[in-house]
DNA sequence: AGCCTTTGACCAGCG
DNA sequence: TCGCTGGTCAAAGGC
């Protein structure tokens, strides 16, 4: 594939030019939403293409590098009308961006996911439509942390099986059938993080399959809460599912020059777990993740020079202004190659941004790198690269950038299906970069649980393209004098949901509190309330960066609250891409000890954060639900799959298990 | 020995 | 012209 350049430009296909995170986040989902869901005034339209109905196959990249698109098992999802459009959109620009670069943008598969979703039952999608009353749509898009939150569907959020109040059961029947059928359905039983609330059901898509490859979570939830209700009391237990959701992504953006730069942002999903494509991948992603712990997360972001299938050098380092992070210089290390990245990094070593300058005008060195270790290499080892990667259109310009961690991996596309899945070019290093991206689990379902993490970043990378670029896209690409790039800031929300989902496994654990009590104060409600909408994407006029880094498990819980309280900074939203824009139950309570993520254990550091929209600030609820951050990773107990239905099921279970948990 | 990272200094662009 | 900033160079050192 080609190399960065391509994936900025699968990117920037990805999502209209629109500033708006609400175009964005319209173009992400697709039409089907307001075919069926979400009632919306006609400004809000836009939303409701979130849920990704019927996912088709976007044409990211070039028609011509469908094969390898295919092959790689990216896949882009597209939804309904909206990937029709999208797809002239993209397939202009596309077009436009391989002539120049001369590489194919990766062509997102999204056929599995409508399979999924088509087999999906009625009912699972009923949530989605669902929107809780006073409860804006336009809330959520607008919110970066939102989107992430919303395309993750979780148990928690009552996505799965649960549906909202309002809308469909909530009954214990119908979670266990719609949580039998919804796995079953997706394959594995993966799926995505959501937010409480009805928000969730806005990403049905994120949730069958949203889940972008990059990202593997396998999660053990005890209950859905519905958050509709936004009422503890009514919050009802429902199935306990471990759910593997892998997504990854990566985004990408790209500079441009001419008027602009214009930031790509790709993301490819896979298809939840079920595909034996991916499913391999996962497993290899765990590796990585495994690796990457090991080695450290820049490593796989992508920050690490190797991280994305080539080899850099290092030539330096500065701490720029406005960043909070230093930036480090990299040139390919290949003979005629004049590609160079910036990377930023988070001082635990988690990329935030990565831009790359340049294409590739070589295909990607053999695996055996040094630096490749581990899974990293493995995807990347792949012979897409044959093809020299980009077309070294715009060596001046810096590209991409990939914010998140994989560093930019340009080649994600093709080299596995993983990659594809991963896709990210773009999301974050690790999203951008097969490598980086950390693939979870295989697809099975129940096996462990990698990292969990949800984040949920997707959203605000298309948000971020458009946004940032603008009207640019890749087509003015190019050209423009490099030293004036402006440097494209792409949402962090995207970025750093996605990244740090990949690495960290979460937990999310919700409970609803029939349990006879009035509901506990919530420990860390503040965060969550604290969050300041003003990332709101659409506010983006200025640049957003989207930061991959994953912090350390420690650290979620002071990243989420410095991420939404603090201000924008800089002008320019950033989020931080780690864990703590998620949130989880205290699964470190001793009480969850028991409860755990298959795959969660010791030997898995870092718990995801899924990032929290605003909204869920509002989920007061769900804070008293008992809801919390992590600080620490959390421990949990691998919980069977017979283990989790029984306790959905059987009263006795349950209530053994609610025993357990800690009284807030 | 080769390659890479580190890091201070230098250079260029911009206001 | 000066100061700031970002990007690059290159010596030193490590692996």
């Amino acid at each position: 594939m080609a190399g960065i350049d391509d994936n900025v430009a699968v990117i920037g296909d990805w999502v209209p030019p629109s500033p708006s995170p609400r175009a964005f986040f319209s173009a992400m989902v697709g039409d089907d939403i307001n075919s069926r869901t979400i009632p919306e005034s006609p400004g809000e339209k836009r939303n409701e293409g979130l849920y990704l109905g019927q996912p088709e196959q976007m044409t990211t990249g070039n028609s011509e590098k469908e094969d390898g698109a295919q092959t790689s098992g990216v896949q882009l999802t597209e939804l309904g009308t909206f990937s029709e459009q999208k797809s002239n959109f993209r397939g202009g620009l596309v077009e436009r961006i391989a002539a120049r670069a001369g590489f194919n943008a990766p062509r997102l598969n999204t056929e599995s996911i409508r399979s999924t979703e088509s087999s999906m039952n009625p009912e699972i999608r009923s949530p989605y439509l669902t929107i809780p009353p006073g409860f804006s749509p336009t809330t959520l898009l607008e919110s970066p942390v939102f989107l992430s939150n919303l395309a993750q569907p979780s148990p928690t959020t009552g996505k799965f099986s649960f549906f909202p109040n309002g809308n469909s059961t909530v009954g214990s029947d119908p979670p266990d059938k719609s949580k039998e059928t919804f796995f079953d359905n997706i394959d594995s039983s993966s799926f995505a993080f959501k937010p409480m609330g009805e928000s969730s059901s806005f990403f049905p898509w994120w949730n069958k399959q949203a889940i972008v490859s990059g990202i593997d979570v396998s999660v053990h939830s005890e209950n859905a809460f519905q958050s509709h209700g936004v009422e503890p009391a009514k919050a009802q237990f429902e199935s306990r599912n471990s759910l593997h959701f892998r997504a990854e992504f990566s985004k990408l953006t790209t500079e441009k020059d001419s008027g602009g730069f214009s930031v790509a942002d790709q993301r490819t999903f896979d298809t939840v777990g079920g595909n034996a494509e991916h499913s391999s991948p996962l497993a290899e992603q765990q590796d990585e993740e495994g690796d990457q712990g090991a080695s450290g997360d820049s490593m796989a972001a992508g920050g690490t020079p190797s991280e994305d299938g080539y080899n850099w050098r290092k030539y330096g380092q500065k701490q720029v202004k406005g960043s909070e992070y230093p930036r480090s210089y990299y040139k390919c290390t290949h003979p005629n190659c004049t590609v160079k990245k910036k990377v930023e990094r988070s001082h635990e070593g988690h990329i935030t941004e990565i831009i790359y300058k340049g294409a590739h005008n070589h295909p990607k060195p053999p695996l055996n790198r040094r630096s490749a270790t581990g899974s990293m290499d493995t995807q990347l080892d792949t012979p897409e690269q044959a093809g020299p990667q980009v077309g070294a259109v715009n060596d001046s310009v810096w590209a991409g950038t990939q914010k998140g961690t994989a560093a930019g991996t340009p080649d994600w596309r093709n080299d596995n299906v993983e990659v594809s899945s991963s896709a990210s070019g773009g999301l974050g290093p690790e999203f951008g970069n097969p490598y980086s991206s950390v693939q979870g689990q295989s697809g099975t379902p129940f096996e462990s649980a990698d990292a969990v993490d949800a984040s949920s970043t997707f959203s605000n990378d298309e948000d971020d393209d458009r946004a940032t670029h603008g009207s640019v896209g890749y087509d003015g690409e190019g050209e423009e004098s490099e030293s004036k790039r402006r440097k494209v800031e792409t949402y962090a929300t995207e970025m750093s949901g996605a990244t740090r989902a990949i690495r960290e496994p979460r937990v999310v654990v919700q409970t609803t509190s029939e349990h006879n009590h009035d509901v506990p104060a919530a420990r860390n409600s503040n965060h969550v309330n604290s969050g300041t909408s003003n990332a709101t994407p659409s506010q983006a006029g200025v640049a957003v960066q989207t930061h991959v880094h994953r912090p350390e498990a420690s650290q979620v819980h002071n990243s989420m609250t410095s991420r939404f309280e603090r201000p924008p900074a800089f002008g320019s939203f950033r989020q931080q891409p780690g864990p703590p824009a998620g949130f989880s139950f205290g699964m470190n309570q001793p009480g969850f000890a028991n409860m755990g993520m298959a795959g969660l254990g010791p030997g898995q550091p870092r718990m995801p954060v899924m990032p929290m929209h605003p909204y869920l600030a509002q989920q007061r609820a769900v804070n008293e639900m008992g809801l919390m951050m992590p600080k620490g990773e959390a421990k949990v107990e691998p919980v069977t799959e017979a283990n989790m239905s029984l306790s959905s099921n059987n009263p006795a279970v349950y209530h053994h298990i609610m025993s357990r948990l800690p009284q807030m």
